[in-house]
DNA sequence: TTCTTAATTTGTAATCATTATAAATTAATT
DNA sequence: AATTAATTTATAATGATTACAAATTAAGAA
């Protein structure tokens, strides 16, 4: 069959019924695809998939991240945004292209002092402002002033 | 008359002209209010401002954000927030109680490694967990189990 | 002041991601 | 095969935000 072996079994370790449209959302996530909306992978999933429904893919995504197999991003857009590369990194979105990339951060070291007492569970970093593309294309108009 | 001067000369500074309705938004956000919603500011000034629309209140805070007099924050929830305090600080959002509180971030001590090239204009941190009290009332109850 | 024009405010309707709900389907167990 | 529980599906509801156009207000000129 196809080599989605692996998510499958990523799915029984966290105890979660390993179901054809979970294993192939989780795929989708874990093959390349950075960020996607929901929309967008039930969009692509339901081309291999006629009958999937969008409430499976929210309803995945939502046992996905409780599971901490992926990560829910909140790029500050009106759609959320998901992720399945679990090392520590920001999100760097470029408001005029939209383009959304990762870097890294070590979010240990982010100092954060006045949290005493506080249980903190998650700590994430958001970047914006223009890609290097969109900052030279600025650059070249700003010059032809 | 109120002492909303000093919202109308900075309104007049990042010319906008200070209308009554804005005066008041940007007052509103200014006396230690933290992080209330568009539906939050409506509320409250409407009753001081019988014909207030919905409508002017997101128009002004989205002036207000792009002159920079304001900072639009975003935890994650549906409903934005906003925030007269501009030095720099991240937010602790407790997913127990829905507190959120400020604490101080140099965001230029984050390293951005991997964003060469590109032009910063926006760096937030934004922390979940649980703050003290809820921390607390957890302790306790898995004390008893 | 009065007229003219532009900016602002307002009310209503539309948008659209997400959630709620319940019926239909599928899988697991007896 | 029968029973039960879990999952998926379709449809409708929710709710923050935006679009739009009419009504109001303010600013500047005559």
């Amino acid at each position: 069959m196809d080599p989605s072996r692996e998510q499958a079994a990523l799915l029984q370790r966290c105890n979660i019924r390993p179901t054809y449209p979970r294993i192939k959302v989780l795929a989708y996530l874990m093959t390349g695809r950075a960020h996607p909306t929901a929309d967008e992978i039930y969009s692509s999933l339901v081309r291999e998939i006629p009958s999937l429904s969008k409430m499976t893919v929210y309803n995945t995504l939502k046992l996905l991240a409780q599971a901490k197999l992926i990560r829910v991003v909140n790029i500050g857009d009106k759609e959320l945004r998901y992720d399945a590369i679990m090392t520590k990194h920001g999100h760097f979105k470029c408001d005029s292209c939209g383009v959304i990339c990762d870097f890294p951060v070590d979010s240990d070291a982010i100092a954060v002092e006045g949290l005493d007492g506080c249980t903190i569970t998650e700590k994430d970093v958001l970047v914006r402002g223009l890609c290097p593309q969109c900052t030279g294309k600025q650059k070249e108009r700003a010059g032809k002033n």
